[in-house]
DNA sequence: AATCACTGTGTGCTATTCGCTTACAATCTG
DNA sequence: CAGATTGTAAGCGAATAGCACACAGTGATT
């Protein structure tokens, strides 16, 4: 079938239901020469007379009363499918898929969703928790959370907050530890995260010129930061943990943070979106609501410049 | 709402039916830069972004799903359109309204229609029968039959055949005049026909050179050609017909032709259509079936010469 | 890790189409 | 019979569709 202009159906609605071209073209903003000369292409595409012209009156042939009918549908829907897409475009709606690692989608996202959902309830929302990099295209990410040092590539991330990175340890064993100094940090048992690229060696600060740096002693590896954290809370040793994984279980006593004078490098929490053109409501909702919460410490410390 | 470039919903949903710009182009026979291009605008008009690209693959937004799912109800649906239109331009088909004098309407018209309803099954015909001239746009008129002798505004009709004139009489009423020439006709009853423009003149003719003109001396006028028939049938004097009319009473012996060597004016049988740029089949498919009936003389005679 | 084929997009450029102004024939209205 | 109004034609400028080409990024393959 022979591509045909959509377009002049407007017009030829438009002439049938003014019953005029010069009411038509009022109508529609244009020239009546304009009209008239669109509806003859129709009418020459379709080989068909659609309107019986008489300087006085405009009456449709039975094929353009056919086609009329047909082409009001057809606006009214093209109108209809229009306002849905600026309904998604205009206001945070529809589904709102969230990529994000393990640890920090359990601990943080995962409760800000309620929340989501309550703010804006024509959202629904999906969360995709891995700690491998995704493809989000192909996952239909609208956004993804990355916690950390990203690499090179993800220039187009934005960064929303930061992270402390937290030296902790049950209570039982924390007592054990007196030292005030990093230094002989590596004669305690270390839970190692494996999932780090460098697990092993940690940089202390304090103070903007205190600078010491450790290699711990692993007295054992794990490559998921929800399971170092179950590992800790056990009393399997010392492990370095973010803090919003450790804020409940500080708060709550059943961990201890150790050297709280001392602080390691800050991670960023950054969100990386598709390459789209333009942005939905619902990513920009989600993402603002995020950052919020992101920026309020979870953890009342000792003043850590939160980057920006 | 603003006119938003319908022709635009092709392009995009071409593009997602293919999975890849560069296919949907070949599909359309275009260039993929104009497929890029088109759905740029579209995505710009939008304000949405309805694609993801990688240069590998292309994965609709959510609301470029939900778009696509619109469009593709939207295309079939002008495509059925088009395809309807293009029934009714191609085929035979639909509803054909057809004006005609009563007179002839009666006599072949509504005769005919049996049979054309019969060979074109997918048609309904509509007949309305008038002998005034009526608006044939505002009456959605497809064709118009005019008998007789056209005003000069009717340039545009067409001429499919000819009719003659008979001067009959009831056979009791034949009996009585025996004369062979036309001359002292106007001693006997004459029915005169109201509608025509000169009822009382009637010019004979015989073997191309031998003429007389007759005044009649009317009996009664009568302003409707099928009761000037009836009133003739019923004995009430002599009376000029079209052959149309009196085929079927002269072969019955109902009525009896008086002066067989002399003939009258012939009439035309015309087809007038409203001024439409294309025909539809249906009215051609029609005038050709009633063109043909005309040209067969419906009553065998002395070798009348069928005006073209 | 490097290569290579392929994708979608940006850039000039041309042909077509859209749209406006003006003008005109036809028709209805007074 | 004027006068107004309708739809169309002609001429023209601007916007758009479309093409060929070049290019950067990606993914499969080596």
């Amino acid at each position: 079938m022979e591509a045909i202009n959509l377009n002049r159906l407007a017009y030829f609605v438009a002439v049938v239901d003014a019953g005029s071209f010069t009411r038509a073209a009022a109508r529609l903003g244009i020239t009546k020469t304009v009209v008239s000369q669109q509806v003859a292409r129709l009418e020459a595409d379709l080989r068909t007379t659609l309107l019986l012209r008489t300087t006085r009156r405009v009456e449709p042939t039975e094929a353009g009363r056919l086609l009329h009918a047909r082409s009001v549908i057809i606006l009214r829907e093209a109108e209809d499918a229009f306002g849905e897409v600026a309904e998604v475009t205009t206001n945070p709606i529809g589904t709102l898929r969230i990529a994000a690692p393990n640890d920090f989608g359990t601990s943080t996202v995962a409760p800000l969703l309620a929340k989501f959902c309550r703010t804006y309830p024509a959202c629904t929302v999906d969360l995709v928790l891995s700690d491998a990099k995704i493809d989000l295209i192909a996952h239909h990410i609208d956004v993804s959370i990355r916690v950390g040092w990203l690499a090179d590539s993800s220039v187009q991330a934005r960064r929303i907050g930061a992270f402390r990175q937290l030296l902790v340890a049950a209570p039982d064993l924390a007592r054990m530890i007196s030292a005030d100094v990093p230094d002989n940090l590596d004669q305690h048992p270390f839970i190692a995260n494996g999932a780090l690229r460098e697990p092993l060696v940690w940089h202390f600060s304090r103070a903007d010129f205190d600078r010491r740096t450790v290699r711990m002693r692993p007295a054992m590896t794990i490559n998921a930061t929800p399971a170092v954290l179950a590992a800790t809370l056990a009393g399997g040793g010392l492990s370095v943990l973010p803090d919003f994984l450790v804020a409940d279980p500080l708060q709550t006593g059943a961990l201890v943070q150790i050297l709280t004078d001392w602080s390691l490098p800050s991670g960023g929490i950054h969100v990386v979106y598709p390459a789209a053109r333009f942005r939905p409501p619902k990513v920009t909702a989600f993402v603002a609501m995020l950052e919020a919460e992101v920026k309020r410490p979870p953890i009342a410390s000792h003043g850590s410049t939160v980057l920006t």
